[in-house]
DNA sequence: ATACTTACTTACATAAAGTAACCTTATTAC
DNA sequence: GTAATAAGGTTACTTTATGTAAGTAAGTAT
């Protein structure tokens, strides 16, 4: 009846940036490029999924992927304008979740990743 | 080996705010209380998943749900300080949206949702 | 009594995510 | 040459989440 749906762009720009790891792996790639075990150790993602997303981001034009043929070849994943752009949506969400973020529970697994 | 992993805090709370559908309900509630049937219609979720998603939304203490005991019953929901508090995250999500995603296809649909 | 509305639930089919094993190319170790 | 190692995946299979449709409960309205 009246504009009480959503604005189909930012519902698009949800549904690419919230799926799941999506979120995360951006933020990772935010610290500067990485590869592939790299981000997969980080976030603790397995690899069927993070070839996926980092696909589908690559498709979107969040992502860049770059091959260093050395030996063994070296690939890099890496933010585009468009994925760097999201910086501050992700300071903002820092933001928010430290201050508004407690955890539940195991806190002490493991003394080296405190 | 080193400090590669991520904050478990932004990691848990981007668990709870990318879920599916989740962020799109906190920025419909961003815009004021409104009951079941208005968020339905507005972001076109199916009454199972919103029941569900707004459950768990106010488990985490991001939304607050009031019973008006009118007749019929009406049912608001709201966000709490927590939720209110991602205010500044969506504000910046829109910005990126409104700059860099572009629609494709199916521009005009229905003339009255322009 | 029947129908209507809001706010959900239940049941079931489909899609996405999680897990583990396997593959490919290349390099060094024996 | 054969085995072992490593990066960057892919395949096959199980579990969980999502989508869809129909049904329920409380409270009017007719």
């Amino acid at each position: 009846m009246n504009q009480t749906s959503v604005c189909p762009r930012f519902e698009k720009g949800m549904r690419i940036v919230s799926k799941r790891w999506a979120g995360l792996i951006i933020h990772q790639l935010l610290k500067g490029p990485q590869r592939f075990c790299t981000i997969e150790t980080a976030l603790q993602i397995s690899g069927r999924l993070l070839s996926e997303r980092l696909k589908e981001l690559e498709h979107e034009g969040i992502v860049k992927r770059d091959v260093y043929p050395e030996t063994p070849v070296r690939i890099e994943y890496s933010l585009t304008d468009k994925g760097r752009a999201l910086a501050p949506v992700f300071r903002e969400m820092e933001k928010w979740t430290s201050v508004w973020i407690e955890l539940d529970e195991e806190p002490a697994a493991d003394p080296l990743t405190k």
